[in-house]
DNA sequence: CTCGATCCCTGGACGC
DNA sequence: TGCGTCCAGGGATCGA
């Protein structure tokens, strides 16, 4: 499931392949993930994408102006405008030689000016593609939270700190960091020592600290190592990242902690689940760990198989 | 403000 | 083997 880390692999190897590309035309599959299709097919055509930002979870393609003057005129072509991408679970979005065949659920391709396609691959269709002016995109990026790579430790611990909700919902919530997603989330609190349950309100000064600091360590990593592939996730160039060989509880229900052997624990928190060691981080007063079903098959072993068919 | 529930969607795993 | 069921989860939405 792309998160920060996953979003910033795919925006830089879509750096590396697309840029100064024109887009040539519009080809959709299922649209019910696009907020306008038919503003894809009327603007797009005929411009540049001109860079490739990364906002949380949202890639965004910027694209210049159309040159062309007579129908530019008519249509806010004139202007320039950015294509939002939100890879959702399961979304993929790479160039491929126009020629080659389209994988299953291909929705949506971008012809560009080199005979390659930009195609967005996406089953589940939780994704997101919308074509934004300059005044939509500015509508759409309020009320997100800062930026955890770029966060300094008192900003942190002011956004944890002085709200009511658990630390693992208050990490999820892109209006209070953009970005962080269930691995991640997880994978800081354990380093940091700090039960997901716990109320962000609770935690002291140096647990703050502690989380931010963990955090960007972890973050930075997984971008290095190129995102963590679990279930769909492939980069740009449909390679697979490496960073779940360093999960230390994400996944691993069952499984000995990495510091004190202690089987990590999985339970539903934010409504997401969670997985932490019991012993590392403490529950909360009042916190039970339900039952949960016994697990088919364990993320790792998830992890193999795709290796192995690769 | 914060919570849980529900929906969206598909493929894969499992039980029978 | 084949079919039904459950589950994953980011995010929107809604009611409590």
């Amino acid at each position: 499931m792309p998160e920060l880390p996953e979003v910033e692999t795919v925006a830089r190897g879509l750096r590396q392949t697309i840029l100064g590309r024109r887009i040539l035309s519009v080809t959709l599959g299922k649209t019910d993930f696009i907020d306008d299709p038919s503003a894809l097919e009327q603007h797009l055509p005929g411009r540049q994408i001109e860079a490739v930002e990364r906002y949380g979870k949202f890639m965004l393609l910027r694209l210049s102006a159309v040159t062309d003057g007579g129908r530019a005129a008519t249509n806010g072509d004139a202007e320039p405008a950015s294509l939002l991408v939100h890879l959702g679970m399961t979304g993929q979005i790479a160039p491929a030689p126009a020629a080659q065949p389209l994988e299953k659920h291909t929705h949506v391709c971008l012809l560009l000016d080199d005979e390659r396609e930009l195609r967005y691959i996406d089953p589940r269709r939780f994704g997101r593609i919308a074509y934004l002016t300059k005044a939509l995109l500015a509508e759409e990026l309020t009320g997100f939270g800062a930026d955890p790579l770029e966060v300094s430790k008192e900003e942190f611990a002011d956004r944890i700190c002085g709200r009511r909700g658990r630390i693992k919902a208050l990490l999820l919530d892109q209006g209070v960091l953009r970005g962080v997603g269930n691995i991640y989330a997880d994978e800081s609190l354990w380093r940091a020592k700090i039960h997901p349950a716990r109320l962000g309100a609770n935690l002291d000064k140096k647990q703050a600290e502690a989380l931010h600091r963990m955090l960007q360590d972890i973050l930075r990593k997984a971008i290095v190592l190129r995102g963590s592939s679990i279930s769909d996730f492939l980069d740009a160039e449909g390679e697979p990242g490496e960073y779940q060989r360093h999960h230390r509880a994400y996944g691993r229900e069952g499984e000995k902690c990495y510091r004190c052997k202690t089987p990590i624990r999985r339970a539903i928190v934010a409504g997401r689940s969670s997985y932490f060691c019991p012993r590392c981080q403490p529950s909360p007063r009042g916190f039970i760990v339900l039952p949960l079903p016994k697990r088919r098959k364990t993320e790792r072993e998830k992890i193999t198989r795709r290796r192995r068919e690769h």
